[in-house]
DNA sequence: GCAATATGACCACGCTTGTAGTCACACACA
DNA sequence: TGTGTGTGACTACAAGCGTGGTCATATTGC
């Protein structure tokens, strides 16, 4: 499977939250921000469909856009990869690292907590 | 600063590890696995250095290579980074994501149980 | 019915990345 | 003293990416 980029990734965040969007709704969804030509987004969604990660419905003269990977096992694997290339494949040193860097909130901690003691068990 | 490739990474790793070899050692460090031509090795170091990545300094007709970024540094923002495009910033999904994959470890577990309780205070 | 508009198909273009090749030169060994 | 070898500087080139233009056509609003 192909890469897919952080914009097509942006396109694909729209699509796992409303499947079905035509290119157009989906250019409207990303609105605020990304000012991102209608055109653009076109270009990254057909490009998401060669890459295998949507698929399409004819509707009418149109396209409604599915995904075709699940957002799960897509994040899974991207974080897998990624503690693989930046840190060698341990995940502890990440989170001490997203803690130095206040990328952890006092309810992230909580939460964590909690999925410890679950995967423990 | 502009990005950091995964190859070009992988030259900072071996660099921040050894800080201050010739283009040859990087190449010979880099040696099993990665089976890049010397070439290729210093394309990603004359790259690292436009990038201001890393430093030089004259060693007769060669060049010593140091890192002019700190590890940790880029390594929190990579995460940081990370987890803003993949997961909206939150840091909690990451590691539930990385527990459903076998990404952890019971030691990963243990060690982050430890982490989170240092946290806290 | 005709003009503005939306749609997909195809094209463009500069930048980055992975992967090296070429060149000119300096040193090392025979 | 001449030849191979290592070095940096510069060059190459295809694929991927971000960004959007063009074109032909279908649709919709007057």
């Amino acid at each position: 499977m192909t890469q897919i980029s952080a914009s097509e990734l942006e396109v694909m965040d729209v699509l796992w939250a409303r499947p079905g969007l035509a290119a157009s709704d989906v250019h409207d969804a990303l609105g605020d921000g990304r000012n991102w030509n209608v055109r653009t987004v076109k270009t990254f969604l057909s490009r998401l469909v060669e890459k295998g990660a949507l698929t399409t419905v004819e509707d009418g003269r149109r396209y409604l856009y599915f995904p075709a990977i699940k957002e799960d096992e897509y994040k899974a694997a991207a974080a897998t990869q990624f503690i693989d290339r930046v840190f060698s494949g341990r995940a502890a040193p990440l989170v001490a690292h997203l803690a130095d860097s206040r990328g952890l909130t006092r309810e992230d901690i909580a939460e964590l907590e909690k999925l410890l003691g679950e995967l423990k068990k």
